[in-house]
RNA sequence: GCCGAUGUAGCUCAGGGGUAGAGUGCUUCCUUGGUAAGGAAGAGGUCACGGGUUCAAAUCCCGUCAUUGGCUCCA
C-alpha cells in the first residue's frame, strides 16, 4: 500500500493511501464540506468525486459554487430528467442529454407516444420523487460490443449512432437507480443532491443538428439544491421578460409591425425614429472625428454587380428576387449589404497611396429574405439599417486600421454602458476549406492580424472555427439580451476578396498598381438590433441624451398653461424635447404617466414657480430634486448629457 | 424552412356550442389640484382569416396568415 500526495488549492500538502476519493478527501477536512461536494478537479481535470485516485495529484473540490460543479450537476440531473421519462414514457429513445450555461437538457423521441406538453409537473415530480431515492451515480467501463448489444437490446439507434464514433476501450456507461446512460461523466455522488427541478420549455431540435435528419424533442430543465433558488430563479426570469424589448418597444411607441406591410420590415414610431436619429448623429460626429466620409448610395443595384460581388452566385436563391423593370433582361436586387456600392464609388477615381486609407461611411439599409423561423422583434428583421463603413487601405495599414475601429467600437460601447461582452473572433472552418472565397495566403494573414490586434486592445475573446463569413475573418461583438440569448452587435471584417472581383487599385510609391485591403465595419451592427439591445439593457430607462421625451412640462392646474409653455419653449430653443401635460388630471396622476412613460425630467409649474421663473424639477425613479431657476435647469441638464458623452472617452 | 405554443376592444387579459366581458386608454361633463392613479357618463370588437361539423360556432375540426419558444440558417 502506498502513499500519495494530495496538493490542495490553498498549496497545502495532505499525504492519503493511494486510491482514496475526492470525497474520502473531503470528509477528512470536515463533513459539512463532504455533504456540499458535487466532484472534483483532479490535475485540471473534472472527475467523479467518489473515482479513486492512484498518484499525487492537485485537487480542488468543486460544489455548487463553482461553475464545473453546477454543469456536473446539471449533467447528472439530464441523466435523472432521462429516468424519469423512461418511467412515464416506455420505449422512449434518448439522443444527448448535455448540461448547458443555465440548466440542460435531453433531447428525445416519443415515437408514437402523445407527449402532452401540459404535463411537464409530472416530469418534474417523478424526477424529485427518484432523486429522493439518492441512488448513487455509477461509472462502468464498458467493451464497445457490450456497448452496442446493450442498446440493439433497447433499440435505441440514436445511441446506437453515438457509439459508431467511439473507441473500444474508451467508452464508459453511468447508472443510477433504474437508469443506464452512455456517458464520458463525470457526475454528483448520488441523486439526493437534486432537491428543485423546472422543466423549461420544450422544442423541437434536429438529431445531431442536420436539418435533413429527425427532429426529436428537446425539453430544457434546471434544477437547484434548494428550492428557494428555483424560485429565485425563476423570479430573475420573470424580472428579465419585463424587460422585453418587444414589450417595452410597444408601451414606449417606438416601434410596430404590420401584417399588411410584411413580416420581418419594422414600421418605426416617431419616438423611436427621435431615439434612433439621435444615435446616428452620435455615431456620426465620432466618425467625422476619425477620418470617415459620409456617403450615400441606392437601395438596389443591378444583378450585375452581385453577380461581380459574389453574393449572387452564393445568396441569390435565397434572397429577395430580382426586380424586372420593363426593359427586357433588365434585373435589378435589393441591397442585402452595401459594400459593392461602396467599391463602385472607391473606383469613381484613381486612388494614389498617399490618398489611402479612405473610410466611406453609410446609414444603409438593407433587405434580406431571412427565414421566417428566424424573425424575433428588431433584433433579426428583413429590413435593417447598417452603420456600414468600408475602409480601403494598403496591406500595410490594415492593422493599425483594425485597431482604430476597436476603439471607435469601444468608445460606442463605454459611452452606452455596454460591458457586458464578448469579442468572437471567426476563423475558417478547417474541416470545409471550399467553402471559402480568396487565397489561402490572404486568409491566413487575416486571422494572424485579428488576433493579434484583438490582443493589443486586451479583449476578452473567444476563438469559433467555421464562423468566418465566406469572403474573410471577422471579428465581432456579441452580447446578451435580456434572456441571455446572444446577439452579434458590432463587427469588423477584413476582406481580401472584394478588392479582388471589383478590382480595385491604388498607385504604389513604385508607380504600378496594387489591390488595396477592404475592412467592413459596424459599430452599432444595425440600427434595428442595436436599438433592441439597448432597451433591454436599459429596460427602456435610456440616457437623457437619448430618450425621445427628455423633459415633461406638467402645469398644477389650467391657470399655469401659460407659464408652461413658456418654460417649454425656452428649453425646446436649447434643443431640449418633451411635451407639456396640458390634461384636465391632477398633478399626482400627471407625475405618474410621466414615471411609467420613463421620462427623465418632470418639471412642475405652479404658482410659485410662475413667480420666480423656476421650476420643481423631478427625476425619473428618483423623486422631487427641488426647485431651480428655468436657466440653472438648462445648463444642468447640458452638463448632465456632456458628462455622459464624456463616459467613452 | 422544421417541431411546439398562441391569436378576444388601441393596450393588458378573463371567458367560452345559445345576442361579447374587465381593467386601462380614448371622448364628453363635473372638478382647478403641489410630487406615482379625483368622480361620472359614453363610444370601441365579423372573438386573426378561409373552409367544415351543427338547429346554432368566438367556442369543436381542418387549412392559411401572423406572433412566439427552440432547432437549422444568418452576406
Amino acid at each position: 500500500m502506498s502513499e500519495i500526495k494530495i496538493t490542495l488549492p490553498d498549496g497545502s500538502e495532505r499525504h492519503y493511501e493511494k486510491g482514496i476519493t475526492a470525497m474520502d478527501v473531503a470528509t477528512s477536512i470536515s463533513e459539512g464540506l463532504a455533504r456540499n461536494v458535487l466532484a472534483a478537479k483532479v490535475n485540471g481535470e473534472v472527475r467523479d468525486a467518489t473515482r479513486p485516485i492512484n498518484e499525487d495529484a492537485t485537487l480542488s473540490l468543486l460544489t455548487w459554487n463553482d461553475d464545473e460543479g453546477k454543469s456536473t450537476m446539471w449533467h447528472s440531473s439530464a441523466h435523472l430528467m432521462a429516468e424519469a421519462l423512461e418511467a412515464l414514457y416506455p420505449g422512449v429513445k434518448l439522443g444527448i442529454g448535455p448540461p448547458i450555461e443555465n440548466g440542460f437538457y435531453y433531447d428525445v423521441d416519443f415515437g408514437n407516444q402523445v407527449f402532452d406538453a401540459e404535463n411537464l409537473k409530472a416530469i418534474e415530480d417523478k424526477m424529485l420523487e427518484l432523486a429522493r431515492e439518492k441512488n448513487p451515480y455509477v461509472r462502468k467501463d464498458i467493451s464497445k460490443q457490450d456497448a452496442v448489444d446493450y442498446y440493439q437490446k433497447k433499440g435505441d439507434e440514436y445511441k446506437l449512432e453515438l457509439l459508431e464514433g467511439l473507441e473500444d476501450g474508451n467508452i464508459t456507461f453511468y447508472e443510477q437507480g433504474n437508469f443506464t446512460d452512455l456517458c464520458r461523466g463525470p457526475h454528483i455522488p448520488h441523486t439526493g443532491f437534486i432537491k428543485a427541478a423546472k422543466v423549461l420549455n420544450i422544442a423541437g431540435a434536429y438529431w445531431r443538428g442536420d436539418e435533413k435528419r429527425k427532429q426529436l424533442t428537446r425539453l430544457y430543465a434546471i434544477t437547484f439544491p434548494k428550492q428557494k433558488e428555483l424560485t429565485e430563479y425563476l423570479t430573475l426570469l420573470e424580472e428579465a421578460k419585463k424587460r422585453d424589448h418587444r414589450k417595452i418597444g410597444k408601451e414606449l411607441g417606438l416601434f410596430t409591425f404590420s401584417e399588411k406591410v410584411g413580416k420581418g420590415l419594422p414600421l418605426w414610431l416617431p419616438k423611436g425614429a427621435v431615439l434612433r436619429e439621435r444615435l446616428e448623429n452620435f455615431l456620426k460626429k465620432a466618425q467625422v472625428k476619425a477620418g470617415y466620409e459620409q456617403v450615400v448610395t441606392p437601395h438596389i443595384g443591378s444583378k450585375e454587380l452581385y453577380v461581380t460581388s459574389g453574393h449572387y452566385a452564393k445568396y441569390g436563391e435565397d434572397s429577395f428576387q430580382p426586380i424586372h423593370t420593363p426593359a427586357e433582361d433588365e434585373e435589378f436586387l435589393l441591397k442585402p449589404m452595401n459594400c459593392p456600392h461602396h467599391c463602385e464609388i472607391y473606383k469613381s477615381s484613381p486612388k494614389s497611396y498617399k490618398e489611402l486609407p479612405v473610410r466611406y461611411a453609410e446609414f444603409g439599409t438593407v433587405y434580406r429574405y431571412e427565414q421566417s423561423g428566424e424573425l424575433h422583434g428588431l433584433t433579426r428583421v428583413r429590413g435593417f439599417t447598417q452603420d456600414d463603413a468600408h475602409i480601403f487601405c494598403r496591406p500595410d495599414q490594415v492593422k493599425a486600421e483594425f485597431a482604430k475601429v476597436i476603439d471607435l467600437v469601444l468608445y460606442v460601447f463605454n459611452t452606452l454602458g455596454f460591458e457586458d461582452f464578448t469579442a468572437q473572433i471567426s476563423l475558417r472552418d478547417p474541416e470545409n476549406p471550399d467553402k471559402y472565397i480568396g487565397s489561402n495566403e490572404n486568409w491566413d494573414r487575416a486571422e494572424r492580424e485579428i488576433t493579434e490586434v484583438a490582443a493589443e486592445k486586451n479583449l476578452k475573446t473567444v476563438v469559433e472555427l467555421g464562423e468566418a463569413a465566406f469572403y474573410g475573418p471577422k471579428l465581432d461583438f456579441m452580447v446578451k439580451d435580456a434572456l441571455g440569448r446572444k446577439w452579434q452587435l458590432g463587427t469588423i471584417q477584413v476582406d481580401y476578396n472584394l478588392p479582388e472581383r471589383f478590382e480595385l487599385e491604388y498607385t504604389g510609391t513604385d508607380n504600378q498598381k496594387h489591390r488595396p485591403v477592404m475592412i467592413h465595419r459596424a459599430p452599432f451592427g444595425s440600427m434595428e438590433r442595436f436599438v433592441a439591445i439597448l432597451i433591454e439593457s436599459t429596460a427602456g430607462d435610456f440616457p437623457i441624451w437619448l430618450a425621445p421625451e427628455q423633459i415633461a412640462v406638467l402645469p398644477i392646474s389650467e391657470k399655469y398653461h401659460d407659464y408652461a409653455h413658456s418654460v417649454y419653449s425656452f428649453l425646446q430653443q436649447e434643443d431640449i424635447r418633451g411635451y407639456i401635460d396640458e390634461r384636465d388630471e391632477k398633478i399626482g396622476k400627471k407625475i405618474r404617466d410621466a414615471e411609467v412613460k420613463k421620462i427623465p425630467y418632470m418639471l412642475i409649474v405652479g404658482e410659485q414657480e410662475s413667480e420666480s421663473d423656476s421650476v420643481s424639477v423631478r427625476a425619473h425613479g428618483k423623486g422631487d430634486q427641488g426647485s431651480m431657476k428655468i436657466k440653472e435647469f438648462k445648463d444642468f441638464f447640458n452638463n448632465t448629457v456632456k458628462e455622459l458623452l464624456n463616459k467613452g472617452n
